[in-house]
DNA sequence: CGAAAAGACCAAAGCGCTTTGGAAGACTCT
DNA sequence: AGAGTCTTCCAAAGCGCTTTGGTCTTTTCG
């Protein structure tokens, strides 16, 4: 059932059926229901190709999803996928993943543009002056960033949470609670986000006088066995710190074992935080000791972020606005007192 | 630049053109030569919306993501998602997430081949009698099953591993070692997989005069949490399993914790093997117990199944082949002797 | 040598929609 | 009553590609 032949039932032209059916103001009320019910009677559905050759709009949003052997695509990806997934399914929107090569994403994203794949797209794990952002701005064609960048000569349009905030008040809780060597372990510092988070920790160590040492911070991929090494690298210094700020549930989860490995325990000789996106299937509170978190929900981030690039599609949002959410601090069994 | 403009430009109609880019004979080689050579030149990339509507074809694969506010999408996902895309990167495919209410997914499944959405898609976690296979085989659009479903008056094309025969033999190896009260943790029963595991078990035990109680197995969700309660409620029995077979490493870990609450030891008192879907977040050899498992990479699976997935859409693959995996047993400290 | 076959190319008709540029009729207003 | 204005609808021209059904020229072969 096509067009043309809805409107030979109806005995009116393509052009009214079509505007009947979008909405158009030139059309009567009267004409508007009839044609509205005979489509919904015979199931009629414009053909998305042609509508797409037609007015090069697509309904799907674009994701560039950098592959390779030496790639890991992390979990947090599909947990932030569910909530975007969450929104786009009720508004009939389709997610298209084009693989590309990490180290040439560029092509990727001229081509989708060109080629007029995607109505909007959405960019994860920025860096600080991102390339993509940049490139996707002159490419003009509606973005959303998750996360943010920095140092451009322009602004964009981003949701992220407040890393930095998050990170200076779980410093500041454990100095409170009386320690002075605070370490961090943070994901890759490349990334914008670990940047926050470590300025964040820097600001509150500052504040009292306190400073993070080179010795004290290491930068790593997110697995549990980077979490481990870290661990075991700043708990077998010679003053080791007796408090850890950890940036994902993951590593968190070597942190511990590696405690356990020294016969240390927690919170009685290391305080520990981490910062916890909300993962389903592994609960902060659910850890042998249970732990302390910052907490922001990846998933709810993914739904904002359909619902920014779908208002964005449809021209209700415009301009640069960026916004930044709030972080929950937690305190569960895993802080206590600095050991004296 | 289109392809008016570029057979404009060489003096040719835009048939002879088309036929030169696309491979056709009646096109003579000199000919060929020139146009394939201004297209590269002028960089003309046919419009991919005007091919669909001409052709129907799509360069995409597609796949219906199943949400809601309770669906959790689970890790195992993005790392199949990774095998696909460095297969997809390298042939130009794109991947097309629809999301659905996970109650409704046909509705989703019909719009997608109604309009030509995509070339193929995949299925993955089929059930038994799953019935989007039915729908997709009635539909007629090429697919693929990731796993296996049973039962229906045809065949299809599937790619699975030997989740029977894995746990068939960690079964036996446990038995080998003396334990006589084996117990599975495994996931969903209401999946194939978890089925295909629970008789690779059973036929084990079975081999032996042992049985596999219903004290002795669960199902759940593969979350850390429900891997902690499942081994407790197992552990707690008067008559406790001595060894216990885990559909997944998550869950493992909530497993071993379990085990540590209760004051016991892996292998001393319990023998330990789970599934490893190979995560690279994640790895069996550094939990606190080097843990044995049965394993196959999930990404290389995805990876196989763009392969399959682009042959059957350029006709290269036809019929209902399925194929089987075979899984390696890996052992490590966590199995030992049964407990005298 | 003449008929048939093969080779190389093209004009034009789709694919199914949106949108432009009217046109016809009804209504208002002076 | 005639000019102007709405309201409501339509024919036809795209969008940029593929493909059908030729035509014209050259080659092959009995």
């Amino acid at each position: 059932m096509n067009l043309k032949q809805l409107s030979h039932m109806l005995a009116l032209s393509q052009t009214t059926v079509s505007r009947a059916l979008n909405g158009y103001p030139e059309v009567n009320e009267e004409t508007r229901r009839r044609v509205m019910d005979a489509a919904k009677r015979h199931g009629y559905r414009p053909n998305p190709s042609a509508r797409r050759l037609a007015t090069g709009k697509t309904g799907m949003i674009g994701y560039v999803l950098p592959t390779g052997a030496a790639v890991e695509i992390d979990p947090h990806f599909v947990e932030f996928l569910s909530g975007l997934g969450d929104y786009a399914r009720s508004h009939e929107l389709d997610l298209v993943l084009s693989p590309a090569d990490a180290d040439d994403q560029e092509t990727t994203y001229r081509r989708i543009v060109a080629n007029r794949q995607v109505d909007a797209v959405y960019i994860s794990s920025p860096r600080p002056v991102d390339r993509r952002v940049a490139l996707l701005n002159t490419l003009g064609i509606p973005f959303i960033v998750h996360g943010r960048s920095e140092g451009f000569g322009f602004d964009y349009p981003f949701t992220d949470i407040d890393n930095e905030g998050a990170f200076h008040e779980a410093a500041r809780l454990l100095i409170q609670l009386g320690h002075r060597r605070l370490a961090l372990i943070n994901g890759d510092d490349r990334e914008t986000f670990a940047i926050h988070r470590e300025r964040g920790m820097r600001r509150a160590l500052t504040a009292s006088g306190l400073t993070l040492g080179e010795r004290h911070i290491c930068s790593v991929t997110m697995t549990e066995e980077n979490g481990y090494r870290a661990a075991r690298r700043l708990l077998e210094q010679s003053e080791p710190p007796t408090a850890i700020a950890c940036s994902s549930l993951i590593m968190a989860l070597g942190v511990v074992r590696a405690v356990r490995d020294l016969g240390l325990t927690i919170p009685g000789d290391l305080s520990l935080i981490a910062h916890d996106d909300v993962f389903p299937w592994l609960r902060p509170e659910n850890f042998s000791v249970p732990l302390s978190t910052t907490r922001s929900s990846i998933r709810l981030a993914g739904a904002r972020v359909a619902e920014r690039l779908a208002a964005r599609i449809s021209g209700l949002e415009e301009g640069a606005r960026g916004e930044v959410w709030p972080v929950d601090l937690v305190v569960r069994g895993s802080v206590a007192g600095a050991p004296v």
